[in-house]
DNA sequence: GGTAGACCTGGACGC
DNA sequence: GCGTCCAGGTCTACC
């Protein structure tokens, strides 16, 4: 078994990282509650596929994965966690900018902001598609399906899967992935997807350093085929972009909750609410001590 | 710019 | 076991 310790900037909490939002529960992450373990099938960029392990470190995570590996495979290892926990991640201005707010007094304690991330930004894609107008249990089995239809299996655990590539679901149809993946509708626009960036046509990953100001990235994810203004939110929040709301069926019930007795409220209720937030409001959004969950 | 309806799946419910 | 209803965002057509 390799271990790696990586550092986080502080404030750190793995756990709020966990369970930041539902990703630790899509496959191919899997959540062990009672030894606070964080398990991902990864594939390498030379095609090996491990199971890694992730577990809370003093100073960040600690990464487990068994076997031995190369120096080339490490440094892969380090960034991709890098990325998955947004362990370079600064809060810093946006706790700055929580202090006097009780709705988000927490956020700093906790080690609130970072939202955990897949790899790529294609299978980030692909699970936010996969939320569009769903249930949760209906994303959960979307994710487990395509990655168990067309994911590389792990050698040790052929059950296990890794999350497949572009290539691997583009050598597939739409026809192919409604049936195995009870997709519905999304089967045609996650087919092209994987087509555009398995060809090169689209370069997805190349928006995780884009220089564009968000509102014009934004433009750019409503592009894609099937993501409209909630997608292309929730992807910018992956990004470390917070400048919109990813606005919801759930959103628009929890601002109704909070400051309209339970009303009927638009898309616009939610973005006067949250607009002197500014860069942050996405976080604060996110973050908030909703009443409806109390 | 706003609104209505279609698109699919799976869970809940009634019979 | 079967049929019906409902929740969930995006897209298109229409006003």
């Amino acid at each position: 078994m390799t271990r790696l310790t990586l550092t986080a900037r502080q404030p750190f909490n793995f756990l709020s990282v966990v369970n930041s939002h539902g990703w630790g529960q899509l496959a191919p992450f899997r959540f062990d509650p009672e030894t606070e373990t964080l398990s991902y099938v990864y594939r390498f960029a030379n095609g090996r596929v491990d199971e890694l392990r992730l577990n809370a470190a003093p100073s960040g995570v600690e990464v487990g994965v068994k076997g031995r590996h190369s120096k080339a495979e490490l440094g892969e290892l380090r960034q991709a966690v890098t990325w998955m926990a947004g362990l370079d991640q600064d809060f810093g201005p946006f706790y700055a900018a929580c202090r006097g707010e009780p709705k988000l007094a927490r956020a700093r304690t906790l080690a609130r902001g970072r939202l955990l991330r897949c790899p790529t930004l294609f299978e980030d894609a692909l699970k936010t598609l996969f939320t569009t107008n769903t249930l949760w249990a209906g994303t959960k089995n979307m994710s487990a399906k395509l990655t168990a239809a067309y994911g590389t299996p792990l050698e040790a655990d052929p059950a296990q899967r890794a999350f497949p590539t572009p290539a691997q679901i583009a050598a597939s149809s739409p026809a192919a992935i409604q049936e195995t993946v009870r997709a519905g509708y999304r089967a045609p626009a996650v087919h092209q997807l994987a087509v555009r960036v398995a060809s090169g046509e689209l370069d997805l990953e190349a928006f995780k350093t884009s220089s564009l100001p968000t509102p014009k990235l934004r433009k750019e994810l409503m592009k894609l085929n099937g993501f409209g203004p909630y997608a292309a939110a929730n992807l910018l929040m992956l990004l470390g972009r917070h400048d919109f709301i990813p606005i919801d069926s759930l959103a628009l019930s929890a601002v109704s909750v909070e400051w309209y007795r339970g009303r009927p409220v638009t898309a616009k209720h939610v973005e006067r609410r949250f607009r002197k937030w500014g860069e942050h409001r996405g976080l604060a959004f996110w973050f908030w001590d909703w009443q409806a969950d109390q």
